[in-house]
DNA sequence: GTTTGCTCGGCAAACGTTTTCCGGCTTCGC
DNA sequence: GCGAAGCCGGAAAACGTTTGCCGAGCAAAC
């Protein structure tokens, strides 16, 4: 109906008021101090009429937009979408706003996007890179023109990041294995250039070399699928038929994994673990690596809206991690 | 390191092409014709200098931000992360951005979102209200000041929208259910105050009446959770022993259902199935509705991004969704 | 009683861009 | 050969806000 509803401006609630822009703006904003007979005046001259200040051009001035940039690598996989509401929330909860970008597992759909939101002049850009080489130089060439944080996923440690410590919950998940009679236990990882599976993996490899030492490794590296997390099992499976446990970088993965080995022989007992805790694993009664992902979103949104960029520029955070035993691992 | 890194206007390009602003900013958006030259000129220097133009000058000049804003209900419901990630890339193929919020089923949050999302000058505003009555006094009062379009969840027809046709596929699984010998049909809705839920809740009891004229109603709602299905499900079965199918208005609900059908006596059959087609759905066999995400939002996007906003203003799309039938129908 | 200093309102500049308007030049038709 | 009509470059205004600067008023200090 309504074709030009008109916004109305500063200039307005000022005329109405009887007071001039800056006085209304001060006034409003209390960026400095104003009689209070005049604030009364101009706030209900601005409640009058609706006014609500247009964000363009306050950022046009002050230079700052009030918006993160957010890149994730694929909101089909669970776990950002979790990430993505805590971030949201937590930079609301502080009047900030976040430009969102799925990047689809694509460095250079990655590279396109950062350059989307940097001109549109976010306050910081937030991401987890999709691949531990290829976004390395995109990411450090963002990185030297807005403040840039890397979530979850950390591919440049020269660049400020909040992090989930990988170490201890696979050495939780071997230990518990061991205890539960595996003697031959497996990895199977994602991609081996995402940043957390490569971590897993390596992690993995630590434990086993101190609790097997000379026995060979059993890990692979695939997808991020229930098919490819089948397919891998089968693959491990034929070549390691003693195989006993197995940890896998992802709870689609695991996924796989489980439909593998329920449908082999009931002797065989397999005991699988995954991460990230979603639905799924729940469901499955599968056990899991649940993420602290409401510390870090307020971690990386605490550091993101300093409004002096010091704390954003030295962040460095690790979290800790808690693994959720059920009965895969029985 | 790099302090200041100073981003470079469309001034120092013009100075350093030699030309001035007005001609560079036409020769590079092309809004009208400039000799070949200097077009080479310009662009020459912009890349030279690496010059990206600034949105927030731009938009305050063409009072456009080629920004949308999208609200979702709850990104933890999967279907939600999919229909982000459809209209994010469909958006950012375009060259535009989106602005989320997560409003966390709150209509008081949603209301807010709002307000942010309109002061940062969203081009459109793209929404799943939360909630048919608390959400109608926000969303038209939105609508009078920016072009709104309901996605999926539609509760104010006099709105532009896209929904997904609820009718078809609640019939076709019933006629399914009465195929495979069920005679006794239940149904377990979400809040009824969710638009979709409510519309395929009406959906069943219009087939009921069709097919099982007289029969009663066996329909109940709830949250929307394993937890809360599992709980429907049992007070359903206890009120109506004789219950042999239960359509859910949702995969989580099913989840909880199918817990509880599965673990009761073997010789019961009860057929079950849910809405969205998510991973759960194909990891437990559960017959599902697939959603039509990618045309939702193909609709949406090329409707929010008409540049005339005709085709914004008038858009009422129904799309059909796929029934993906599967053994817990069987 | 004069000076100093503080408080606070208003003018105007500035942020970076697009676009209206002006005017000089060229081209074309007659 | 002259007028009309395009083409196209540049100056300047405009988008809506915040903020540096000025100066008026007033209190305090000496």
């Amino acid at each position: 109906m309504d074709q030009a509803p008109h916004r109305v401006t500063i200039r307005e609630v000022a005329a109405d008021a009887g007071l001039s822009i800056s006085t209304v703006s001060r006034a409003l904003t209390g960026s400095r101090a104003v009689l209070p007979e005049l604030v009364r005046r101009a706030q209900d001259s601005a409640s009058k009429l609706g006014y609500r200040a247009d964000t363009v051009g306050r950022s046009l001035r002050t230079q700052r937009t009030g918006t993160f940039g957010l890149v994730v690598p694929d909101l089909t996989n669970p776990f950002f979408p979790a990430l993505v509401q805590a971030l949201e929330h937590a930079a609301r909860s502080r009047g900030l706003s976040i430009l969102i970008a799925d990047t689809g597992n694509d460095p250079e759909a990655e590279a396109a996007a950062m350059n989307t939101l940097l001109d549109r002049r976010v306050d910081a850009l937030l991401i987890s890179p999709v691949d531990l080489e290829a976004s390395r130089e995109g990411l450090s060439s963002a990185a030297s023109t807005v403040p840039v944080l890397q979530i979850d996923r950390v591919i440049d440690e020269g660049i400020p990041f909040v992090r989930v410590d990988q170490e201890a919950p696979v050495k939780a998940l071997v230990e518990r294995m061991i205890a539960a009679g595996c003697r031959h236990p497996a990895f199977i990882g994602q991609d081996p250039r995402i940043a957390t599976s490569r971590e897993r993996e390596v992690a993995f490899a630590q434990v086993m070399s101190e609790r097997f030492a000379g026995e060979p490794l059993r890990s692979v590296t695939g997808g991020t699928s229930p098919q490819s997390g089948r397919a891998a099992a089968e693959s491990l499976l034929s070549r390691w038929p003693e195989i006993d446990g197995v940890v896998c970088a992802n709870d689609l993965i695991a996924v796989g994994v489980l439909e593998h080995v329920r449908a082999g022989p009931a002797a065989q007992r397999i005991a699988v673990s995954g991460f990230d805790d979603t639905l799924v694993a729940q469901v499955l009664d599968l056990t899991s690596v649940r993420q602290p992902v409401q510390q870090l979103a307020d971690i990386a949104i605490a550091a993101a809206a300093d409004p002096e960029r010091s704390a954003l520029l030295t962040t460095r955070a690790v979290v800790a991690s808690e693994v959720v035993f059920r009965r895969s691992t029985d």
